[in-house]
DNA sequence: GATGAATGAGCTTTCATTCAT
DNA sequence: TATGAATGAAAGCTCATTCAT
């Protein structure tokens, strides 16, 4: 599902983002044709043209659109007044929430990752930052700070903050994000798929497992 | 790297499938046409369907030896006369070891199981089997044993195991194998692109971090 | 460059012609979308269709405006009472400089002709009049007198009279023109192209050559 | 006409090339569209591209082509040991002769050479060099010399000869081509039109006007 | 009149697959 | 078996033209 914030402005723009999304959840992104896309948006093959300069330029919207739902869904759910236990596990049960009402959303974002394409222009660790000590060193630059989408400043400064506190055992950051976030975003769509229950006793166990995983 | 155990016969083929590996980790499955792995693997474009019936099952055979492969390294590490804890280790690290020395593999795998046609074809849990009881219910059944691929009977009675001794926490299926295989599986996918140490001391301490996870 | 006689009347007309000829010089009539001409006129591509039926419209619109414009620079150079070789250079040379301050146009012209429709359409000579008996001929017909553009009668009638003087060689009447008309015109391209100096003495050398080549 | 020297190597070609040559001459570059080229050759579309990268790459080659057999036709009517009205007679008659024979090869050329693309691309004239002077300047440097095209030396050096035995009017060089090359190519359109008659008497009346232009 | 979004036929090009050799 | 030229359906995209506003 798409916003459609602008009454009338952009209804097109999302009726056709949102037709791609559908077909290449449905069809996979090889097998979805801009033709098809049109159809199912009901507009003509050629008007795609207006809003997207591309085929590959209306999936890489179509990515951003959807990472930034998900970034802002991460940026609602974190309250930084609250103790850090607590923070973990809103935030953990607030991705796995989400993710799990946006199947479609969450299918088509594994999808394009896993792209060539894809995983070396949107990878959310740059090159030289593995460990956590780069972390804090890296949130003490001011400019790389302001780079930062909202949501990856959020998590990065949650994982700092976990460190200055000792709670955290010595693990990678890669490691550290794949249990707070990646780990939910797979679980969801599991339970998607209808794998899993998600009962809120469940959950809580699993964001717990996540939690023993990295708290020290 | 695809084995080349025969010495003349399937030769061919390995090219054929290693070309379509290599071709599919760089530039995508979309953009992946026969005749550019004919060309890479030094064969022609009509010898291709000697081999294989059609694109399609061009990817599937290439999907199915990856996951052999993977499947063998698993039922190879698994030693059940270990105690339940080292087995975990040793398992945990001997996929991590697998998957950071295939990379390639692991990228298509990555990309080939995000399509949706593979999502629905090769799921390893199937519908109804969520908690740890309907895995023991499952193991029950003969049939089902049978049918089983050597890898995924090792990993269910391996979890099994872990419940009979109630050193689990009740927590779904799904997220079990989570924290046993897909973690390290992506994991070592960030470390192939230098997002990692791989020394022993952080793999141990990241193994150990998916064991507090799962062990009650 | 074109005229802007009426104040406000057929401005935008003018506007939308002139955007075509200079896309039409710069990328050539196959890649002239009627939608660039439209953005490089300061139009909407929908109000073009109001000043011409379509695209061939303007384009024929066009070559007419231009031809009609070389006409009338032809007409006001030249002055019957003046003797007969001085009115080979006038008009030669008056050729010649209207050519070079119209380079634009020349190109345009020169591109729209060597089109198939362009080239049976818009033949100066008729089919069966090869000869400079064949002109006499012709401008005996009243008929065919009125029904020619009075730049064309201007030359025709002016090699008539050469012909009547018995200054003429006895050339094909193709021939003649070519060295009146298109000799000029294509010199005054390459000059436009910095090919060729366009001093009065080499301009004067070079009519001198064309009336050495039809004089007897 | 194409030629068709090795027995079935190169047929295909070929008559993708004849059909493009007589499609562009019947419709213009604008209105020839690849599949027609296909339908008209007997080939499908897709075969095109193995002999041709693209629709533009397909129609420089027809114009090398075509300026290849052209050439041949002047390297071989010039003959060094006559003297030089001779020659220049005999080169005249010669062009003409040639582009009378090749009627549809000079509309396609006429055509493709107005494009402003091949404008810049093919001028025979290069930037500083416009004079006689500048001619037997650049006949000097043998590098020059190396990269031109046999029948462009041939013209260059023939009209070298003629300034060196003081024949010739001091005449920018654009305007001895003009009267060598151009206006025979453009004369023997006509005459293919129906325009002109082509009997040896006529011809050799307009050779003789054209060196009438350039002799002193 | 004027706009520019929308249309949809048709363009160039690609590519899975076939088949004569 | 093996080749690679050939096929032709379909892809991505363009653009002359229309029409609701």
């Amino acid at each position: 599902m798409l916003r459609e914030d602008p009454p009338h402005k952009g209804k097109k723009r999302d009726a056709i983002l949102q037709a791609a999304l559908e077909l290449v959840v449905e069809q996979g992104l090889q097998h979805t044709p801009m033709s098809l896309i049109a159809q199912r948006s009901g507009a003509s093959p050629g008007i795609i043209y207006r809003y997207f300069e591309s085929k590959e330029d209306l999936l890489a919207s179509l990515y951003l659109h959807i990472k930034e739902g998900l970034g802002q869904a991460i940026v609602a759910a974190d309250d930084p007044r609250q103790p850090l236990a607590k923070r973990f596990h809103v935030l953990w049960l607030s991705i796995f929430r989400y993710c799990l009402a946006h199947p479609q959303e969450m299918a088509f974002l594994t999808q394009y990752e896993s792209t060539p394409l894809a995983r070396q222009q949107y990878a959310w660790l740059r090159g030289g930052m593995s460990t956590l000590n780069d972390l804090v060193e890296e949130l003490r630059i001011q400019d790389v700070k302001e780079s930062l989408s909202p949501e990856v400043k959020i998590l990065y400064c949650f994982i700092a903050d976990l460190q200055a506190q000792e709670l955290l055992k010595d693990l990678p950051l890669g490691a550290i994000g794949e249990f707070i976030f990646n780990v939910p975003l797979r679980l969801a769509q599991q339970a998607a798929d209808g794998l899993m229950d998600t009962d809120e006793t469940t959950l809580l166990e699993i964001a717990r497992a996540c939690w023993d995983s990295i708290a020290r």
